[in-house]
DNA sequence: ACTTGGCTTCGAGCGCGCTCCAACGCCTAC
DNA sequence: GTAGGCGTTGGAGCGCGCTCGAAGCCAAGT
């Protein structure tokens, strides 16, 4: 059960130091997102100002690991992408969106606490199925 | 939050009588699943035997309707379609299936329990970045 | 010099789960 | 009898979120 959980909570422990910067391969190992899929991201503007190396290779910084980490946090939540690039738009249009971004967390914190709320909802009406098909099992 | 949660809870209380069927828009209506959604499911073989009046509409049973829940709840935590027809078959298939279902349902349940971790996990991850932003807000 | 392998771009393709349309049938009310 | 509304079918289409393929560049090893 920990594997998918572990993997999410190595992401916070992997960040490259400061100054220094991950290449396209590295970030896909450390934060789970393919390459294929953080090249995607940054085409549909998830991911802006990935700066390049001499060889015009993605170098990204720590700034971008942490981005890729939270949207990743809010992926898993349902969020869609849509919204996604709602909330970088306002990152990118600075302090004064402070306000709204504040409210598109909080108002999609209701809606993880909703999924918890049904996903305990439908557990419990499979183990009750389960415990009608006999109950000897796991506990 | 109680919205979707209570159309859940409301599925329970409102099947057929014992006897008595349902048109699809009764049906849809009760379940929350459209007409449309309905049909498809039948097509692809999740319900079969589906009872048809003299007219040739669908007449659905409590039995019927008892599938649909029961579907319904597999599906939104996640199950995909082609493991429910699986399923759907395991059921087909008579009694000789009960213990290949129940492994389907306690393995589901494990994933299921993974979801509500992963979803928990990125809570607290929102609820750090709202923490974060200011504190300022709903509790 | 040449191969290997990772990176680049652009655009097409895919799997999932519906969702909808067109053309038609049935039944009731006016 | 005719209009309206719900039902039927088969098949096409869609939105989402990736996922992959082709063609080519770059760096390092033998």
């Amino acid at each position: 059960m920990e594997d998918a959980l572990d993997r999410l909570r190595r992401q916070d422990t992997a960040p490259p130091g400061p100054g220094s910067t991950l290449s396209i391969a590295e970030m896909a190992e450390r934060t789970g997102v393919t390459a294929h899929t953080l090249r995607y991201y940054e085409r549909i503007g998830l991911l802006d100002g990935v700066a390049r190396d001499a060889s015009g290779y993605r170098a990204y910084s720590a700034g971008d690991y942490g981005r890729v980490v939270f949207l990743t946090r809010l992926r898993m939540t349902g969020m869609p992408i849509r919204e996604l690039l709602r909330y970088v738009e306002l990152l990118g249009a600075g302090d004064a969106t402070v306000d709204a971004r504040l409210a598109m967390l909080v108002n999609h914190r209701e809606s993880v606490r909703a999924q918890l709320a049904e996903l305990q909802f439908a557990l419990d009406t499979i183990d009750f199925k389960i415990a009608s098909y006999g109950g000897r099992c796991t506990p």
